[in-house]
RNA sequence: GCGGCUAUGGCGAAGUGGUUAACGCACCAGAUUGUGGCUCUGGCAUUCGUGGGUUCGAUUCCCACUAGUCGCCCCA
């Protein structure tokens, strides 16, 4: 009997891990610039946080978490998102008292939900994201979906979508959502059952309904933006203003509605616009979460911030065609003939290591025109061979494998050689 | 959780109810007894996801399971 990965999860292999290390050092080269720090929370956390924050209605807490007990009898979740980690690592950890406010974080780390793997969905995968947390500024929003969009327009993504909305502050959900509830109550019957349940549990999702995307009541419903009060329209007006002020194209959708229960006022998605992306496109989604730091227990705190998915990017980053420049090669490869040269070729390799070369030898006992063609495969710039003769006059042969020339060097000058020819 | 499709060597992929399971790539060896990328020659699956059934006989038919894949729901 062998062992096969568990579903949904991935190995992430030579050759393609590059891509992932080159993404993930341009997110930690933004944040440094975007002055966000990097916060590392647990993979898992008690139960009752996600139930408090993402919320116990939605789709993730409901049927998503891969919960279980522990020895202690605790009921413990591997994260499903990150935002309610580093708020309550935020609260517990008393960030709020910190005098350089905002707080700004970053987070980058696996992330698992339990779902039916698809194009775009495994039931591990790794998000990046950010929070800032403490302040009220519309300029901080703008800024949370700037630096989301500078992520993928540094690496290249031409075919994106962003889509903003306004889910107002708690008076003008609770407005809209009563307008919701007069306008879709008498003829629910007509929409499909989840429909008919989110009606009581969560009206604004009906909006946001694939099934009956195209029924009579969708177009006449009441928008979200015609609820929003003098000052979530204030607010939401502003954020739009500074986007537009920092070049960044948008749209507004009021039909909107992120999933998690602690969204209001500005929430965004960014898609791919990409052909044959396949049927999940959604790239990364944020939004502001005011009250969600209360509701772990800390003070009255704004927050907001975003999460994207390295997987989606990478998919993205496919779908347009777009290589990444990760290096790929060594410097050079040493060739080694008998016994005696066999041993010489152990102290220069490392010889050439200490002096800062990516150096590869033969371990397997091929012969020399088999280690040429090892050294070929691994793209190595130079090869060094060396055998007895060479050893006898104390020099070894360095061949360019892009050009074919072959030179002479004498040993005691070898790492010098090898390291001016690579320059 | 629901549905469609799929499962053959390291990879891609053909195939048939019945003696030796195509082919391509990769890999190894030799032609070239010390020189890669080209060429030629040879080698490389007692075995067709796992378990069970039908049959004289199954990789090929049936069932279950597992996994992959695409889609639904929903999300990153």
């Amino acid at each position: 009997m062998s062992f096969q990965i568990p579903r949904g999860t991935q190995d992430i292999l030579p050759g393609e891990v590059e891509k992932w290390q080159y993404v993930e050092q341009v997110a930690r080269e933004l944040c440094r610039r975007y002055n966000y720090q990097e916060i590392r929370t647990p993979i898992f956390e008690h139960t009752e946080l996600f139930l408090r924050s993402v919320g116990d209605t939605t789709d993730i807490v409901q049927k998503e978490m891969y919960t279980f007990e522990d020895r202690g009898g605790r009921s413990i979740t591997l994260r499903p998102e990150g935002t309610a980690s580093v708020v309550r690592s935020f609260v517990e950890n008393k960030m709020y008292g910190n005098p350089n406010q905002p707080v700004k974080l970053y987070y980058m780390g696996p992330m698992f939900r339990y779902e039916r793997p698809q194009a775009g969905r495994f039931r591990q995968f790794v998000q990046f994201g950010v929070e800032a947390l403490g302040s009220n500024d519309p300029a901080i929003d703008a800024e949370v979906v700037a630096l989301a969009m500078e992520m993928y327009r540094s690496l290249g993504l031409k075919k994106l979508k962003l889509v903003i909305n306004s889910l107002g502050d708690v008076e003008s959900r609770k407005a809209h959502r009563q307008a919701l509830i007069d306008h879709f109550k008498p003829r629910i019957g007509e929409l499909c059952e989840d429909c008919q349940s989110r009606l009581e549990k969560n009206p604004m999702r009906i909006l946001d309904c694939k099934k009956d995307r195209d029924h009579e009541l969708m177009a006449t419903a009441p928008s979200i933006l015609d609820y929003l009060n003098d000052e979530s329209r204030a607010y939401f007006e502003k954020v739009q203003a500074y986007l537009t002020k920092l070049g960044v194209e948008f749209e507004v959708d009021s039909r909107l509605v992120r999933g998690l229960d602690y969204y209001n006022h500005t929430a965004f998605e960014i898609m791919s616009n990409a052909e044959g992306f396949g049927a999940i496109t959604t790239l990364c989604g944020g939004g502001r979460y005011n009250g969600l730091v209360e509701e772990i227990g800390g003070p009255e705190t704004p927050g907001i911030g975003f999460a994207l998915s390295i997987e989606r990017l990478l998919a993205a980053l496919e779908a347009e065609g777009i290589s990444l420049p990760v290096s790929q090669g060594i410097d050079c490869f040493i060739v080694a003939l008998g016994e005696k040269a066999k041993d010489e070729s152990v102290i220069l390799v490392n010889q050439l290591r200490q002096a800062g070369l990516s150096v590869e030898k033969d371990y397997q006992d091929r012969k020399v025109k088999a280690q040429l063609k090892a050294a070929d495969r691994l793209n190595a710039k130079y090869v060094a061979i060396l055998g007895d003769d060479e050893l006898a006059n104390q020099v070894i042969n360095l061949k360019n494998m892009a050009t074919g020339e072959q030179t002479e060097v004498p040993l005691n000058e070898f790492v010098q050689y090898v390291k001016k020819a690579l320059e």
